[in-house]
DNA sequence: CTAAACCCTGTAATCGTTACAGGGTCAAGC
DNA sequence: GCTTGACCCTGTAACGATTACAGGGTTTAG
């Protein structure tokens, strides 16, 4: 027995605002969910987990493109899901990237940190540097970039 | 002898699009620049500088409401600069915080990842985690979660 | 003198979500 | 009954930073 949710339950048990579900429909992730007389709409258990599957895969920071990917996928049960790997790790890969430029902007910040504590703005470091960096210098001896002043 | 630069010039020189610029302009970043008898934005070597400031900053991450703080700063020398440091410090910390988030993802992902080469959507682990996925489980030991359905 | 390259303004797109405005519907308590 | 609050509807705009137009004017090189 399937109960018929409305959309405020459904945003409830999915962690996602009702915003975000209509959001979803708009885009053609969901179906068009059918409608009370007065033009609720109402969910069934299925369209539940169809949402659940949008929420954990924004969780995991995929794009709303690349789940309507993988729910293609799922609603064609016999294709081959070669695919979805490959969205997975292209995700992945772009997550490393990601992570590892990240990685490299807060060394350089951390280089800069903490080096005009209680000084004048004439003299920061911090306000130096960004009108002095060399994208190329990331050692703590490069006075001479700094110096140059 | 600070010479006149066109748009076009500073944005070669900078690294920033003529676009962004003129978007830092009506944003207040950047003072509205003298302009020819044909309208054309004219810059100095101040100007690129401040530019290339924005620029320098966004290539670290902050947002240009950040970078207008600092720039702020910069723009009264005698002001004591510890705000700066807290806007770096609060930077940092802000992307730490994002670098750990976005390790937990890709470890996550690196969990599914490769699990279904060859098979067919419906038995698609990929899938059945995202229909399935307990934030709590993080491990790989957790079969029953996926052996519910 | 013409074509390419540049500049101008203003608007809309991107991505996913949130926040309205302006209105309708339904339950509870009085 | 009737009001109050919680819920729902649609449509539009905002967020942040950038990019991409459209539609028009100017400069520069061949």
């Amino acid at each position: 027995m399937t109960h018929a949710y409305r959309i405020g339950e459904v945003a409830t048990r999915t962690g996602c605002s009702p915003e975000s579900i209509r959001h979803y429909e708009k885009l053609g992730l969901l179906p068009p969910p059918s409608r009370g007389e007065q033009g609720y709409r109402y969910y069934d258990q299925a369209a539940v987990e169809r949402i659940s599957f949008i929420r954990h895969g924004r969780h995991l920071g995929l794009d709303l493109h690349s789940i309507q990917e993988l729910l293609t996928l799922s609603d064609h049960p016999d294709t081959d899901c070669s695919a979805a790997d490959d969205i997975a790790s292209r995700h992945l890969t772009h997550l490393e990237a990601r992570i590892a430029k990240l990685q490299a902007l807060a060394d350089e910040l951390r280089h800069v940190v903490h080096q005009c504590r209680g000084g004048k703005a004439a003299d920061c470091q911090i306000i130096q540097t960004l009108y002095e960096h060399h994208p190329t210098c990331h050692e703590h001896g490069c006075r001479d970039a700094a110096a140059k002043r």
